[in-house]
DNA sequence: TATCTTGTTGTAAATTTTTGCAACAGGAAA
DNA sequence: TTTCCTGTTGCAAAAATTTACAACAAGATA
């Protein structure tokens, strides 16, 4: 995933938000570490090279940069949060309840359905992340379920 | 929801696990509290009838009852979670991230979808509950994003 | 009913996440 | 470059959630 740095500061002063060396330390380190960074991470990351970077900020940021659609949410199992960067081309997981592996869904198989809930409930869904849970083709033959 | 707590009490013993007074006066709680219930709410509910129920047992028994699939569990905005029945007619919820209102999506909407999964995937989804992220209508007029 | 095995609970501490507030610092304007 | 407004941060405390472990108790068995 590229991380295009100076479009993304333009976007943020335009809306009459700062560019802080912690936002630009957070945004990098979940460019550089993946596909699904949990706070935590991000947080070893960037504490390394900002020792003064506080927790709190962490947290903070992510949801800000959430908010303005520079990053998207990821649900893992159990509920537990990640993100990663809101890419142009939206993908989606499949996510194990079982074994926690994610499992790519590209963006066309979910075309349809998204149209369709457009039209008939006027619902627009937030496509730059869906997590959908259950079980994988491994785990349902090793359980037996 | 009806809870019928004698039938999921053989099948918790059939299971090896035991039927203990804090996990009934949790699940009938979960009953009563109606459609996403945070473990908060179970928490201040049971705690006024057996004061010393903790909260870890109150977190315990809602992650075990969801294993068991006698509870499921929501997804409610940003990330929060939340329990109710887990019922024989699986519903699930259109959630807005501006209003965090909730908008019932009968199952026979999601069937098509599910079964391509299925056999495309290989993937079951759990269909006990899904969440989708989104924005609502009257959020989506009044943000005129 | 008494006994025994082992699943469960409460406590307390650890971890994770959120929040109030005063000090700080972007960046627009002069 | 200096000034000023207000968005942001760090700190510390609060709140939410998880975990280790010893004591307890469900319920099967005799």
């Amino acid at each position: 995933m590229t991380c295009n740095t100076a479009e993304i500061n333009r976007q943020l002063r335009k809306s009459g938000y700062r560019v802080t060396p912690q936002r630009q330390l957070i945004l990098e380190a979940v460019c550089q570490l993946g596909e699904h960074v949990t706070p935590e991470t991000v947080y070893d990351h960037v504490h390394r090279i900002a020792p003064t970077l506080s927790r709190a900020t962490v947290y903070r940021v992510l949801h800000f940069l959430t908010e303005q659609r520079i990053l998207a949410m990821v649900l893992m199992a159990e509920g537990r949060l990640a993100y990663e960067m809101s890419g142009p081309e939206p993908h989606h997981h499949l996510v194990c309840r079982t074994c926690d592996s994610l499992l790519e869904l590209p963006h066309s198989v979910l075309q349809s359905f998204l149209r369709a809930m457009d039209t008939q409930y006027e619902f627009e869904i937030d496509v730059s992340h869906v997590s959908i849970f259950g079980h994988c083709a491994d785990c349902r033959n090793s359980a037996g379920a």
